[in-house]
RNA sequence: GGAGAGGUACCCGAGUGGCCAAAGGGGGCAGACUGUAAAUCUGCUGGCGCUGCCUACGGAGGUUCGAAUCCUCCCCUCUCCA
């Protein structure tokens, strides 16, 4: 059926979500020829700790991947060393071969809970750049003008403050154009802050006699704030690799609003799933809780499988709707001289507060409680020989065995 | 090489001799409410043997009864000029 989608179909799809697509006519046309397209997304080789982020890009592959298209997976081995002068402009320290296969093994762990393993090619870009000789470099280097070069938001910007750029740089987005060159990629995906590259792209295959490749950018994700994209320096992100009770439950801690984001974005529902429920939000048919929880779920099935989804779905329910306690409980064992020991030295001592003073403020606060009894006070004394159920705030709890 | 600006708590950012554990905002946490760890409102937000004590305003010294604030040296960041 994939090839046999027709084009209107496949387009919506392929155009969901995504911030810019250059040119919609050359990707009808290449639609048209009834092939499978090479999509092409370069990945950077250094830290493979995926969070949702990222996945929108993969997402996406996903897509294309569904519609029967060919998928190329790029690991930026060789680009990586050089390091992509976006943003910050860090020299990178080389990866050894080591840690580029243990990244990409670890890449593929995670890649493929979205992507087909079967259909996915994937590849490195040393193989073909670290090939280069000095005169196909300098070849590259002829390819582009420096006044168009310094067209790049980034460059001008320096340029203009007298910062350093150096000729390296120059050739990061050139290298990267000629891997689709190499690759002779249909379309290559990327974030919005790899537009510059993904067009030098379409520049370099024009002039190596290749039809340019479509270029698609996707919206950078924003993060669980809802404002700042998501990134784990910011602390806002969800990693695909965490529990399904966190991700279910930082999912549902998103605001309405970003839900719907993260509908378009991260989600496999068919764009006429999605009007609808876009629809019956707006109309209060559905219930935003209920749409959320719908959501979480999906996401959560996808890294853990359906089991954990329900089931990190039952136990959220049973703590914040029925507000039970959940099935399993992190246990703490505390080791004391004397018979009893004050709640706030407790609390510090299983290392539930950071400190007593958090301890204190939390009493005081009101949110702990005791075997199901809100205490209030500070002074309170638990003695030994003894399990305490404790809860701490809204969501955390802990079984205290006080031993001595 | 020259000129200037600045380094304050998790982050941003006020404060220029005592009223400063340090305004304000963000973030975080808690409570109320709820539809959920949404939204909104309120409170808290250095540590400790907690009506008090200790540590803290880039680092090290010094002046002073008393310093984030004044002086000296050092380290670092940024801007402009060459």
């Amino acid at each position: 059926m994939h090839t046999m989608t027709d084009i209107q179909t496949q387009l919506s799809l392929i155009k969901r979500g995504a911030a810019e697509l250059i040119l919609e006519d050359e990707l009808i046309k290449k639609l048209e020829t009834g092939k499978p397209l090479r999509i092409k997304a370069g990945f950077d080789p250094t830290a493979p700790d995926l969070h949702l982020g990222h996945t929108v890009l993969i997402h996406k592959l996903k897509q294309f991947q569904e519609l029967g298209h060919h998928v190329i997976f790029l690991i930026g081995d060789f680009t990586g060393m050089i390091g992509d002068p976006t943003g910050k402009s860090e020299t990178r320290k080389p990866l050894t071969k080591e840690e580029v296969a243990k990244n990409a093994e670890t890449y593929k762990t995670q890649i493929f809970k979205i992507l087909d393993e079967k259909k996915t090619e994937i590849v490195f870009n040393s193989q073909w750049l670290a090939a280069m000789n000095v005169i196909d470099v300098v070849k590259l280097g002829a390819m582009q003008t420096v006044a168009r070069m310094l067209e790049r938001e980034d460059f001008k910007k320096r340029f203009h403050n007298q910062q350093d750029i150096t000729i390296l740089e120059f050739y990061y987005p050139l290298f990267q154009a000629y891997d689709s060159v190499y690759l002779k990629a249909d379309v290559e995906l990327g974030g919005t802050d790899q537009l510059f590259n993904l067009l030098m792209g379409r520049t370099l295959q024009k002039r190596m006699g290749q039809e340019p490749q479509v270029v698609m950018t996707m919206p950078l994700l924003e993060g669980t704030d809802g404002v700042q994209k998501m990134s784990k320096s910011l602390g806002n992100y969800i990693g695909i690799t965490e529990s399904p009770g966190e991700i279910f439950g930082k999912l549902m801690s998103v605001s309405d609003e970003l839900m719907v984001r993260y509908y378009e974005l991260l989600s496999s529902l068919s764009n006429g799933e999605l009007e609808a429920l876009k629809d019956g939000l707006k109309k209060g048919a559905v219930h935003p809780r209920n749409a959320k929880a719908r959501l979480a779920k999906e996401i959560v099935a996808r890294f853990h499988g359906n089991d954990a989804a329900t089931k990190a779905a039952s136990e959220f329910d049973k703590v914040f709707k029925s507000k039970g306690i959940p099935e399993e409980i992190e246990e703490k064992t505390v080791v004391i001289q004397s018979e009893a020991i004050g709640i706030v030295d407790l609390l510090k001592r299983a290392a539930l507060t950071p400190s007593t003073s958090e301890a204190r403020r939390l009493i005081l606060q009101g949110g702990v409680s005791v075997e199901g009894e809100k205490i209030t006070d500070i002074n309170l004394r638990l003695h030994a020989h003894k399990d305490y159920l404790l809860k701490l705030g809204k969501r955390r709890f802990a079984k205290v065995s006080i031993k001595n």
